[in-house]
DNA sequence: CGTCGGCTTGATTGTGCTCAACCCGGGTGG
DNA sequence: CCACCCGGGTTGAGCACAATCAAGCCGACG
């Protein structure tokens, strides 16, 4: 276990860094400190699946920190990513008893986790959490939806500028959105997650960074760590109407 | 405006369609009075907008009859079909003023509307409402991730057959789980719908659909009527787990 | 009867998949 | 310490599936 987690299953809900985030993000006082009762604390290490299509879930949480992945896989071994979950994110299902797609972690991933019943049971009567559940559910479908646009109608090319602008704005975001040239980030997936959140192959997705590299667009130190020197040039490649992808 | 609505336009929410599948499902006689009070139907055209990407939107509501589309649009004219709106499926988003994606009534499309600020205020009071939407939406979230899968992976092939076993599946859910021998079925999508909906081209969803009928393994009479003689070997088609695909 | 929209079918092209070889860096064991 | 191996990544050659471009069909409707 990390030492991260460690400092963390010291703390109260007050010091999280998802207190302001998380499905928590709207109680008062006095929920919270029932859910600092329920909580309990537990990390996974990268690869590792955190729960099985199919499998009975006995609890509900919030990622902490880290990345998991939700996917499906197809009997003959196609796989598809279906939703990225980032800190602060939700994981399960209330009112579900079985899960419908794998989770794994793609980092390693501390979950603040509450059993399920007591969850549901809490759910039904705070409106606070209810009502921020209701709203981080609707803002995952609108990235479901667009992910969908991309799976259907996107070219490769169009498809890898996406997921970089996306990933280089989330963490152009974290450190509070500077000056749009010269991003830098590291790529938190490797290139076959990459080829599964995308639906190519993950030769596609070498091939395309690949391309991208050799036009100037982006620029490679190692596997994992990009340089953006011109943001427009590579939102130019994403397909996505210019301006209004500034909002999204 | 046709019979229907017409019909629709005097009755109250007692002997409505859709009463026990909506987001009304859960409400006792006081919140459903008020909900009666609050509702007005209105009726679409097929083909016509109901609304714009982008538009501000001042209402919620529910499909009561017909079939309604959600899309995107990238600039150069590619479209993708985002999800699709069944009678009882709930339209619009409260806690967001602008619309993200189109919606377009595939057929005539009658809806029950509610002025978008005294919902959400009734939303906020009333755990019955809120408590069904968040249910809701959790499904429609699933199904958009099972859709990915789709997209993301299938082939041609696979994404029609899929897409005649859901809507095979959904007409005979209505009927009563006849027989899965000869299931019957009206297309409510045109090609191009179709099309838009799988992510991938009208020629495509032609030849697929003609493709299937020459093998003996769905039957077609005029355009839009299809008979499946064996639905076994249909669903052998979509690329599905055989035995977990008959939960869903 | 002619037109128009939705649909089908054909010919050709091209993007991304498949199969395969190879590279590179890090960790392990002799 | 070096040789080896292994996993992740890159690159290449050939192919297949679906897109594109184009022509023609069919039924509805003026």
């Amino acid at each position: 276990m990390s030492v991260q987690a460690n400092l963390l299953a010291e703390s109260s809900c007050e010091s999280c860094p998802i207190r302001y985030r998380a499905v928590c993000a709207r109680c008062e006082e006095d929920e919270l400190a029932l859910l600092d009762q329920m909580k309990s604390y537990k990390t996974y290490a990268p690869g590792q699946t955190i729960v099985w299509a199919g499998d009975k879930v006995q609890f509900v949480g919030s990622v902490v920190t880290g990345v998991a992945a939700l996917s499906q896989t197809m009997e003959d071994g196609r796989r598809q990513m279906v939703g990225l979950l980032l800190p602060s994110d939700f994981v399960g299902r209330p009112g579900r008893d079985y899960a419908p797609f794998d989770v794994v972690a793609a980092n390693e991933v501390t979950l603040c986790k509450f059993a399920k019943a007591p969850f549901e049971e809490l759910l039904g009567r705070s409106a606070s959490i209810s009502s921020r559940l209701l709203e981080m559910t609707l803002d995952e479908l609108d990235a479901a939806r667009e992910w969908m646009l991309l799976l259907g109608r996107k070219t490769a090319r169009e498809k890898i500028a996406s997921l970089l602008t996306i990933l280089a704005r989330r963490d152009a975001h974290l450190r509070l959105a500077s000056a749009s040239s010269n991003v830098r980030f590291d790529l938190p997936l490797s290139r076959e997650a990459m080829a599964d959140y995308l639906g190519v192959t993950l030769e596609t997705v070498s091939r395309q960074i690949s391309a991208l590299k050799r036009e100037g667009i982006i620029e490679l130190e190692g596997k994992r760590h990009v340089t953006v020197p011109d943001f427009a040039r590579l939102m130019n490649e994403t397909g996505d109407d210019s301006d209004g992808g500034m909002l999204t």
